[in-house]
DNA sequence: GATCGTTATGTTTGACAAAACATATCACTG
DNA sequence: CAGTGATATGTTTTGTCAAACATAACGATC
């Protein structure tokens, strides 16, 4: 019922910060491994891969690390820069939602319920 | 210096509600024209009166009323709906930028000013 | 009734992003 | 030292969205 948001931040030095990246960043903390995040979300490995490498190139720490190779393969996990940077995008939209709530209701009473058939 | 926002709401029925149509709608208002509004901004006619479409059809009341014909050729304004529409998503737009000051400021912190090349 | 600028659509082309495919590398373990 | 699963990259193909192009209709005015 409740309208998705998606807010996006576009930094001066060209990076742009979005749901996509955020849940990537999301994945990999809780999989330990960016292709099981790429999976999860159904996303192909180069594709994470290549979100990842845009983050860490735009931060001035980097936002995951990684290592290769070991009985497992490898695998990569979110720096305290990481960390950070998640709980602070979570954090906005959370507030969002919550101090949006009026204006988000005003236009969602506005709507058609009939969905246009494209 | 300071990142650009991008808000955008993906309703219930289908319709996404972003800077693109928002901006579309506050040009209509201020050129009384879609064409005018879409020069502006350039974009191409067709493109704005397709957004046009959309968001009319996505809404109980339509956001945009147009004419055809006469001395001026023809021209489009906003609905009572349309003004409020666009004051409704101004009003979040702002109200983020606002109380999101410090999770922004927070990551912009972290940022490192190198633009990553391509 | 010729002119004008706009609304209203359809069709084709082109650009760019994402997917698909293909390897190479790594390091731990048995 | 062979096997494993993940990281790290390059190349090719595909798909999608926007731009470009092309017309038709409209109606007040002169």
């Amino acid at each position: 019922m409740a309208p998705k948001l998606r807010l996006r931040l576009t930094f001066d030095n060209g990076l742009i910060l979005g749901p996509g990246k955020a849940d990537l960043l999301q994945g990999i903390a809780e999989e330990g491994s960016i292709s099981a995040a790429g999976r999860r979300m159904k996303m192909s490995y180069k594709r994470a891969w290549m979100l990842v490498e845009d983050m860490n190139a735009a931060f001035v720490s980097p936002l995951v690390e990684s290592s290769r190779g070991g009985q497992k393969g490898g695998g990569a996990s979110l720096t305290d820069a990481g960390e950070a940077v998640l709980a602070e995008f979570r954090s906005l939209e959370a507030m969002v939602l919550e101090r949006g709530a009026p204006q988000i209701a005003t236009l969602s009473a506005m709507l058609s319920d009939i969905p246009a058939q494209k």
